[in-house]
DNA sequence: TATTGTTATACTCTATAACTATA
DNA sequence: TATAGTTATAGAGTATAACAATA
């Protein structure tokens, strides 16, 4: 209990967001119980319902995991109902998943979940101050799309 | 590549908050390279720093994981010379867990970076605009928690 | 009896490497 | 020779259950 030596220093724009990044994975995993899915499969599903009937080469890429991982997800979503593997019609190679119905329900829904929780999140906001956050996390976002660009890249010091 | 059926929305403030999570987190990942380190293992050590040693026990209830869980974190860090297992001088049941030398720098050296990033990721925006951010993301913060609090405890509709 | 931490077992996500079938 | 996907193997994070030592 008692703090050693770190004060608890004011919660900075940092703090906040990834207080809230750790609450929304947390609520994710709890609608995931009992459903057979997980992040990392949605997140598939998700790929899958944007872009629509997708070799497994393409998902790996789309996702940024290796082509083992891809076997293994596409099973679990295979096994569970959201997706199915079928011939590729040129490519004998290649499998091509599709979204079964359930997948694409699942999906649909989701993606409504996901506008409500858009909206509410932000309810009860002033439209003016709704407008100044949505620009102040897009120059976060900016900012740190730099910071990590130069961090993979530490040659050149931007001039 | 052909969108199928979804409408490729206006991002929303939960979109923006979503991918800086992820992007912090691909940052975090990156950092650990070659370090023995984690997201779960820092968490502990992060923990520890600002507790003090800790029983094993206390360590399960702060990250909300099995004592299992405990066990395998504090063997890694334990491997990695971040933290030491020690009697503890009462109970003869438990472990007392402390961060070496090493442990606390590296909880130092994070610290300060955290604070870097944090003030990093708003030092281009106006003093007022840096105000109004942050109160919007108290209050995205706050209805999250009202949500979240909702969906577990389903029973009553606030009035 | 209850609690602390371990071992046993299992599932998920992730990776690299070797291999098969096809291009 | 290169590519798509699988199997083999491994490590990390997570869980529950059974168990030993201690309270």
């Amino acid at each position: 209990m008692s703090d050693s030596q770190t004060a608890p220093h004011q919660p900075t724009v940092l703090d906040r967001v990834l207080a809230i990044g750790q609450m929304l994975q947390h609520d994710m995993d709890r609608s995931f119980s009992d459903t057979g899915l997980s992040t990392s499969r949605t997140h598939l599903l998700w790929v899958l319902h944007h872009a629509g009937p997708s070799t497994q080469r393409s998902l790996a890429t789309a996702l940024q995991v290796s082509a083992r991982n891809i076997t293994g997800l596409v099973d679990a979503v295979e096994h569970h109902g959201y997706a199915a593997r079928t011939a590729h019609p040129t490519d004998r190679r290649a499998t091509l998943v599709t979204l079964t119905d359930l997948g694409r329900r699942t999906m649909q829904r989701m993606a409504s979940e996901h506008e409500q929780l858009s909206r509410e999140l932000v309810a009860g906001l002033a439209p003016d101050e709704a407008d100044v956050l949505m620009r102040g996390l897009t120059h976060v976002e900016g900012v740190l799309a730099r910071l990590i660009a130069e961090a993979a890249n530490p040659a050149e010091v931007r001039s």
